[in-house]
DNA sequence: AGCACGCCGACT
DNA sequence: GTCGGCGTGCTC
């Protein structure tokens, strides 16, 4: 009998693969176990087993696999499922699925090796030059990579060479495979054996007398022996003795201390005990009642709870009923809500119960918690994660909480698999029968929608915890205060008055601007130039702490030019204003606060971000600047202003969502304001004060926006009463890209009825020389959306066909935000 | 996605 | 003459 397998590869290809394996393989062999397999040439990647069959291809003999890489699935049938469900739905292949799925560390790579064949005889005067390099090379080096080969040469192509090489019989090449995870081992010290006695250690002082350095090591180390039973590390012993590890080293080389190592988990917390879980209060046990109402239905259930209500101490109770029950539990926030002030929090309640995962941890960091996942290990009984946690090896999840529901960023967008993590995670629920919670101070139009139409469970609190009041908000018309010349810089008096007051008071104050830079525009007095992107199609923007125009596309960036590049007029302006420069106005503004500013040039670093929070909540900035960043899951006690410098550039988003994203975004940031007993102030400066949506957040009015942004969807025929798929079509030919896009988008309309509009350039029509241009596919909430898929699928079939427009990238966003 | 193969311009 | 540019096609 004959065994085969079904192999997914973490690319980008439709198919699965078939290797033939023995019998004793096919044994051994489970779905979600990774085997190593050649593919193509002379690769080798990682694959995942799906299949186990006796069905010989028909077309082509099967290649054998490599290795087998696990003992035991990584990845369990209800995760298989749930990639195909992603793969399907969002338009991309299981493979891709699969690459964003599992932690790279789990991807093993291959790597050539160069290796000189001893038995040969060598003719040197034969060899070429850069030949003979690559042999002498290897008197030295037993081994050689393809990267030192091409440093050797100094050449990027290093086949021709080896091939000759080859031919000549003088190398012989391998494939080597890494395995990309390893266990961290901490460096722990003990005294030597023979030093143990009192006496020996006596004598072994005296002998140390003339290394002071030395003794005082051991005499540390001794001292620290004493203290407690514990092994002692090497940093330890380094930091108490005061020493450096030159000194340890030399200790143990002359063998008085013996170096041995414990394999530690990266992921440890320092904890102090548990603190009991607060008691909730009547509107919060309300809430907690119509969510445990509805989760017997198994009903998807949306809480939305305005801004410091205290939707975490809910989560906290529902998290430690299926705690009690031994099942796991995912929180999922967005990547930038994930913040140290919620993560200690959660683990004040659930001590090391809880896991952490997203994008700041390292690829070996994700490999523990993925494998304390799938162990159903104590410590990872509750995930808090970004958006790929979804993809954990959950066993028995029972319950997910979805926070900030609303989010636009739980939507993947650049590599695919472009996937909503919220909608995601409710086809995750259902395949473990789970619950599941969506909550947000600002639902999503969509999610109250399924609420109105019984699809959802829902529960609400309308009180600030305490019975804080919700903050006072002031609505400004900037073009009025410029008028009556009440304005200094992008500051209205009235904006300037709460400021003083609040610094009087020794309050903090949060400004808003959700732009980064200095600003947006830099243009010429004299001729009207404006510096753009060389590669993008945007204007540069003006960062002045830098002195540099940057592109926020591509990354390009040029020294302040001092004079125009057209005409060589010195006469420079700026258009519009950024984060930089709200920080400088305020610094002249108000030259004795202390200001900060938080925004993505501020936070590079690992931990510049967690810095900035710190110090503003210690009250060493009475003033932080920032873009939408501070938005989010952020809770500082003392401040009593949130001033928003200019509503208008959120509203004028050319986007179906703008109107619902400002809502939510100018109410998220009022929360900052006032958390405590005092009531706090928001005041929003606007060009368009009168505009409906201002007056909605101003009153907390959620259901008129969301009845009127209902209307409009319905009549512009946007989610969520269609669907939209986004086609976006990329080429660096801009004439190709033309041609490639009209005739998918003519296929489109004579093969299906919904309504098919582009294609359109984008806002920004080139990025990174790519030109870029847009379909939107709408499809009736009654036809069949698998079926508009496999149209869609079918026409790029065809449109594949066309060897012209082959090279045009096709990419999917199904659910587009 | 990679990566090899294959066909044309600009240089040791 | 070779090197390396990119267009094309394939991967069990």
């Amino acid at each position: 009998m004959e065994y085969f397998v079904n192999i997914v590869l973490p690319i980008p290809l439709e198919r699965h693969f078939t290797y033939s394996i023995t019998p004793d393989e096919a044994k051994i062999l489970v779905p979600g176990m990774r085997v190593s397999v050649p593919f193509g040439k002379s690769k080798i990647y990682t694959g995942l087993v799906l299949q186990i069959h006796n069905i010989p291809p028909e077309v082509y003999e099967a290649k054998e696999i490599d290795q087998i890489l696990d003992e035991f699935p990584i990845v369990n049938p209800i995760q298989l499922q749930h990639w195909e469900w992603v793969a399907n739905y969002y338009m991309c292949t299981l493979g891709e699925v699969m690459r964003s799925a599992l932690p790279s560390a789990f991807l093993l790579e291959s790597e050539t090796l160069i290796l000189r064949n001893t038995d040969a005889d060598v003719d040197e005067s034969q060899l070429k030059d850069d030949e003979f390099l690559v042999f002498e090379a290897l008197q030295h080096q037993a081994v050689l990579k393809v990267h030192e080969v091409s440093a050797i040469v100094e050449r990027k192509n290093v086949l021709p060479i080896l091939n000759r090489l080859l031919d000549k019989n003088i190398i012989y090449l391998k494939e080597e495979v890494y395995e990309q995870y390893k266990p961290k081992l901490v460096k722990y010290v003990k005294l030597g054996k023979e030093y143990l006695s009192d006496d020996a250690l006596e004598t072994l002082l005296e002998s140390l007398s003339r290394a002071p350095k030395q003794s005082q090591v051991v005499l540390s180390l001794f001292q620290l022996q004493g203290n407690s039973q514990k092994p002692i590390s090497i940093t330890d012993l380094e930091r108490y003795s005061n020493s450096s590890k030159a000194v340890v080293k030399a200790l143990i080389e002359k063998e008085i201390l013996e170096e041995y190592h414990i394999r530690k988990d990266r992921v440890t917390y320092d904890l102090d005990e548990n603190s009991s879980i607060k008691n909730l209060n009547e509107y919060q046990l309300k809430a907690l009642k119509d969510i445990q109402v509805s989760f017997k239905e198994d009903k998807v259930t949306l809480l939305k709870g305005v801004t410091s209500s205290g939707k975490t101490e809910v989560y906290v109770k529902l998290i430690s009923e299926y705690l009690e029950q031994g099942k796991q539990i995912l929180y999922l926030l967005p990547e930038i809500a994930l913040t140290t002030q919620l993560i200690t929090r959660l683990q004040e309640y659930f001590g090391e119960k809880i896991s952490v995962f997203h994008s700041k941890y390292n690829i070996q960091e994700r490999v523990e918690v993925w494998n304390n996942v799938l162990k159903k290990v104590g410590k990872a009984q509750i995930v808090i994660g970004a958006r790929s946690s979804l993809f954990l090896p959950f066993k028995d999840l029972g319950l997910i909480i979805v926070d900030e529901e609303h989010e636009g960023s739980f939507k993947q967008f650049d590599p695919a698999p472009r996937y909503h993590a919220r909608d995601a995670a409710i086809v995750l629920a259902n395949l473990h029968r789970s619950n599941i919670l969506l909550g947000s101070a600002t639902p999503s139009i969509e999610s109250y929608y399924n609420v109105h139409h019984g699809k959802y469970g829902f529960a609400e609190i309308n009180r600030r915890f305490g019975n804080v009041l919700m903050p006072d908000m002031e609505l400004v018309d900037f073009k009025e205060a410029l008028r009556k010349r009440k304005a200094k810089g992008h500051f209205s008096e009235r904006l300037l008055e709460e400021i003083e007051e609040s610094l009087v008071n020794g309050e903090q104050i949060i400004l808003f601007q959700n732009r980064r830079g200095f600003a947006p525009v830099l243009e010429c007095l004299t001729c009207g130039h404006t510096p753009q992107c060389s590669n993008c199609d945007v204007t540069l923007t003006y960062h002045q702490y830098k002195k540099q125009l940057r592109c926020h596309y591509c990354g390009y960036h040029t020294a302040l030019p001092e004079s125009c590049a057209a005409c060589g007029s010195p006469d420079l302006d700026t258009k519009g204003f950024g984060t930089e420069q709200v920080e400088e106005e305020v610094r002249t503004l108000f030259p004795d606060a202390k200001v900060g500013r938080m925004d993505l040039d501020t936070t590079r670093g690992k931990h510049a971000y967690e810095k900035i929070i710190t110090s503003f909540e210690q009250q060493e900035m009475d003033i932080l600047v920032g873009t939408q960043m501070l938005t989010k899951g952020l809770d500082f006690r003392n401040v009593s202003l949130v001033g928003v410098m200019n509503a208008d550039s959120l509203l004028n988003f050319p986007d179906y969502r703008a109107h619902e994203k400002t809502y939510q975004m100018l109410t998220q940031v009022s929360g900052r304001a006032g958390r405590t007993q005092k009531r706090g102030k928001v005041i929003i400066q606007s060009y368009n004060p009168y505009h409906q949506i201002l007056k909605q957040v101003t009153t907390g009015d959620y259901d008129t926006m969301y009845a009127e942004q209902i209307y409009e969807r319905e009549q512009y025929k946007y989610p969520p009463i269609n669907r939209i798929i986004k086609i976006t079509f990329k080429h660096k030919n801009y004439n190709t890209l033309n041609e490639a896009a009209e005739w998918f988008s003519g296929a489109l309309r004579t093969n299906f009825g919904g309504t098919v509009l582009g294609p359109e350039f984008p806002p920004i029509s080139r990025i990174r020389n790519q030109y870029l241009k847009n379909v939107l596919v709408k499809i009736d909430k009654r036809e069949s959306l698998g079926r508009t898929k496999r149209n869609i699928k079918r026409i790029e079939k065809s449109f594949n066909s066309i060897s012209m427009y082959r090279s045009v990238r096709v990419i999917y966003n199904v659910d587009h935000i």
